[in-house]
Order: structure tokens, then C-alpha cells, then sequence
DNA sequence: GGCAACATATGATCGAAGTCATATTCTAGA
DNA sequence: TCTAGAATATGACTTCGATCATATGTTGCC
């Protein structure tokens, strides 16, 4: 199943594929055929500066989509590399422009797009702090911590051992507690 | 006049105001009336955590829009206080959902949208590399290095002292040409 | 059960970025 | 024109996060 707001459109529009590392998915230049919602795997979209110079501009992983604004330009602005092999589904462009006449996707995709911005607002402010103890704090507070610290240090733009040694400190401190390896709650 | 795509909104959806430094524009768990547009001046979007942590969600500026989710929220998730007085105008709600019934609204706002998603995305790239050289020559190729050194300094979440030492390393290996004070470009 | 892979955890060391200080140049405005 | 403030620029010093190393605990799988 297909996240939201893709989930609405007719199965016409989407072609799965299966990808190998190493493949390109699409060059800057070339014509847009839609965006992408990545399944499994991993692909690096990069831009190539004026000097040659390689610049990644997203990561994308599991579960996310990518190449969004392909759908309201005519060419690829960057390149889709495949980094791990896994599947994704293509999402044909001018279905999408089409569903945006309908007022229920045009919803749901705002609804999106409006979330998806503020958490992006929210992990740059995050990341802006500079105490590896504030930052990790400030993680926590926002609820990054579900998962293993190690995503939650990757999260923060921190090293797991950082993102460790300012737990520790922060349990130290009583601002956290720890009841068990490897879990941390607000104090 | 107001940035794309709510210049598509009819003006009896718009309520411009003026603002003092302290004024609080709305309270976390209050109905939402919509979101603002930020003509001049500074606003804190600061959410409360469990055990009253003040978390700054996001610092606004002149020219940019905020609470954007809140079209889409009964309550706002957040506290917006005045940091610097200023013009905003409150864009209304209902009118917003109600224009989406108008594809070009739709397809203009979700332009942007997808616009801005991979603008940040592309900026948490930046910020997270490490080394302050190799983060200023992304920077620069980003072509974030168009006003001021302090702003692009900002933008990479780098201090000027930090920016300036990279950029006059990146100018003695040639990589970067400085033709007078203050101008950078790329080599 | 036993092993491989990974997450958790922490110590030692180093280097790079931050902080503080200061000087110069530029610009806007009284 | 003079001045205040900001941007540019760089030096000295410190600190904190990265790196490397290592050990233990946990989980999934054959």
C-alpha cells in the first residue's frame, strides 16, 4: 500500500519496479516522468555543481517519497542514483496534476506536504543546537527517541558515542531516566 | 502583496495586522484560525514539552509563512510569540480549505510545497556535513552564498569567525576566488 | 545451543570548531 | 560630514565532539 496522499490515485498511475545498486533512476536533464515512493533500499539523488562538483542533495530510505517536484517541472533537476538495491513505485506525473482536481487528494497532499514541512522546520531547529546535551535533550522533548539511539543519533547529526556520553549525563543530571538498557525516558 | 500561492485568495480571507515585540499571536491548544504570513519582523513557534522544556519549533522571518498545518488542525500544537514587532497578515482557515476546490489553487500551492520540502532537505544534507570547508563549498554550490557572509553563515548553522576561515582556505587551495572584499565565488 | 550481527556502553586522544578579542572597512543616517 | 552600527577579517585559546578502540549485552537464525 501506497502512503498517503498516492493511496488515492488509480493503480494506472504507478509502475513498481525493482532496482539494483548502482542503477540510475533518472539524470538532471532528462525528462520528468513523475515521481518516486521508495519501498525498499536506498537512493542518493545528487546535483553536479558548476565544477564538477558531486552534491548529494537527499538521502532517501525505506517508506519515503522523493522527486516530488518533478511533477510541476519538465526536467530532472538531479540525478537518482541507486545505493542499495530494493523496489519502488513510479507515480505517473500527469496523474497526479490531474488529482488535483480533485479537492480531496489536493487536501490530503497539502495536509502532507504542510506536515512534512514543519517537522523538517522542527530537525533543523534541533540540529541548529549546538550542546550535544541541549540537542539531545531537545530530541527527546520533540520525541525522537522511539526507535535505537543509534537512528536517534543519526537523527541529531550526532555519533551514537556523543549522542551516549550525553544520556549518561543527562541521567546523571536527573533530567532523564534510564529503566533499562538501552531505554530513556523524561525524568 | 502576499507570496504564491495565497495571492490566489479572495481578500475578504486576509487580515493584516501590526505586532509588538512580547504579543503572544496564538496558544498552543487554542482553535486555529488559520496561518500568517510574515510581512516584517521575527516569530518563535515554541511547543512545551511534559515537563514544561521550552522547545523552539521554529524561528520565522520576514517574507515566509507559518503555522501552515494549522488549515489542516483543530488546535494549534504551538505557541507563536512576537520576538520582533512587525506586519503579518492571518490568512483564514476555512478559506484556504475551500480553495482547494480550485485546481490551480492545489497545484500552485502544492508546487510550492514540494519546493520547499526539497529545499530543506537539501539544506539538512548541507548542515550535516562535518567539516566547515567541505560544508562552505557545498554551501557555495548550493549557490546559498548570495547575500551576506553572515546570513549564508547562518543558513549552515556555521559562526562567521568558522565561515570566513573556510572560505580563505578554500580561496588559498583554488577553489574558491575572492575578486574583492567580501565576494565569493566559485574557482 | 551456538554463532553472527548489531546495539549498548565507555575510555583515551586529537583536532576542529567555538569563543573571545580586536582591527578595518563599509554603509546608512543624523 | 561625522558617527554608529554592521560586515569583513583574523589571531589566540579552549572546549567539546569525532575518532578509534574495546567490552558487554541482546537478538535472530542455522
Amino acid at each position: 500500500m501506497l502512503p498517503e496522499p498516492y493511496d488515492l490515485l488509480p493503480t494506472t498511475a504507478l509502475s513498481p519496479q525493482s532496482v539494483a545498486a548502482g542503477d540510475v533512476l533518472f539524470r538532471q536533464g532528462t525528462r520528468t516522468r513523475g515521481l518516486y515512493v521508495l519501498k525498499s533500499g536506498r537512493v542518493h539523488l545528487e546535483r553536479v555543481g558548476p565544477n564538477g562538483e558531486r552534491l548529494i542533495i537527499h538521502r532517501a530510505g525505506p517508506g519515503t517519497s522523493f522527486a516530488e517536484a518533478s511533477v510541476f517541472s519538465e526536467r530532472y533537476h538531479c540525478d537518482a542514483i541507486i545505493m542499495d538495491a530494493g523496489e519502488l513505485v513510479r507515480i505517473d506525473k500527469s496523474a497526479v496534476l490531474a488529482a488535483f482536481g480533485n479537492p480531496d487528494f489536493a487536501r490530503a497532499y497539502a495536509c502532507l506536504a504542510a506536515q512534512q514541512v514543519q517537522a523538517h522546520r522542527q530537525i533543523m531547529e534541533i540540529v541548529g543546537i549546538r550542546r550535544a546535551e541541549d540537542r539531545v535533550m531537545a530530541g527527546i522533548v520533540a520525541g525522537f527517541l522511539d526507535g535505537t539511539v543509534v537512528d536517534f543519533a543519526v537523527r541529531l547529526q550526532l555519533t551514537q558515542e556523543t549522542t551516549y556520553r550525553a544520556l549518561r549525563a543527562l541521567v546523571e543530571a536527573g533530567r532523564v531516566i534510564n529503566p533499562s538498557r538501552g531505554t530513556y525516558r523524561l525524568a
